[in-house]
DNA sequence: ATGGTCGAGTATCGA
């Protein structure tokens, strides 16, 4: 089972490159970030044309979340789980794909260390937590991948030291992203990958891409279940390429099934951590 | 990166 997620800052301006990539790529699941469409606008049509089913929570304007799957999507929550203090933005969508809980998060930004929008974002990361918590079990095949927004340490950005002070790398942001693995979620890139510098999203400004200074903020975080059966899994920099790309490259994960054991033998031996290095 | 760019939409704001 092939999961991605990708931050395509905006479907209506990327359509075009996303379905040319969905037919690349082939996964099974995607969890789509920065729709920025109202539900009415969402091109279900121009997915299920390249046999996806999908779901989409979104607002308008900013932010909207979407799922889709090429075997069926029931059991669908927007937001947080009842009885969780609830967004008034579209961030969160939850869904049962193919006997796998999947999550699909675009964290908020926070703006700046002690604006308002920073504190909402710790308290945002708190209410995923909870969330988790009402809709899942860690014994279970779950994933939750999406755009949050930090960089879980040191090695995910491309200079501590230049962005200390700034948001994405806090101690606090870190914490709150932390609290939410620790509910028995493994981020399944760094399980995989431990080198410096493998990145995920890049400032369109000042060709911060062509100088490699970006950082990781995309993940994918898996179960035990299902981070124990882990393929491979890839950052594909190459959809950062060329023309209108997105600012976030995806992220593209392979499980193998249940009863197999993910040690890489159904990739046929080692895969790297990046498409499109150069 | 304190912004050189995008995408929203049409003046600026958010990232």
């Amino acid at each position: 089972m092939r999961i991605a997620t990708w931050n395509v800052n905006s479907l209506k301006a990327r359509l075009g490159r996303v379905e040319q990539w969905l037919v690349e790529v082939a996964p099974d699941i995607v969890c789509l970030q920065e729709t920025k469409l109202a539900d009415d606008a969402f091109p279900t049509m121009a997915f299920a044309a390249l046999g996806y089913e999908a779901v989409h929570h979104g607002e308008g304007r900013w932010n909207g979340v979407a799922i889709l799957s090429r075997s069926g999507i029931d059991q669908v929550v927007d937001g947080f789980a009842p009885g969780i203090e609830p967004d008034d933005e579209a961030r969160l969508l939850s869904a049962t794909c193919e006997g796998v809980r999947v999550m699909t998060v675009y964290v908020p930004n926070g703006r700046a260390l002690g604006h308002p929008m920073y504190h909402h974002k710790l308290s945002w990361l708190a209410r995923l937590r909870l969330h988790l918590e009402t809709l899942a079990r860690p014994d279970e095949d779950v994933v939750l991948c999406g755009d949050f927004n930090v960089a879980p340490d040191d090695r995910d950005v491309w200079d501590p030291a230049a962005c200390h002070g700034g948001t994405h790398v806090s101690q606090a942001e870190r914490t709150a992203l932390a609290e939410v693995a620790r509910w028995g979620l493994v981020d399944v890139f760094r399980q995989r990958h431990q080198e410096h510098g493998l990145f995920s999203w890049w400032d369109y400004r000042a060709g911060n891409f062509h100088k490699h200074l970006g950082m990781r903020i995309d993940l994918v975080y898996a179960s035990r279940p299902l981070a124990d059966r882990l393929s491979w899994v890839l950052i594909d920099r190459n959809a950062r390429k060329g023309k209108l790309p997105s600012d976030h490259a995806p992220v593209v994960a392979e499980f193998a099934e249940p009863d197999a054991r993910g040690d890489g033998s159904r990739s046929g031996g080692q895969v790297g951590a990046q498409l499109g290095q150069t």
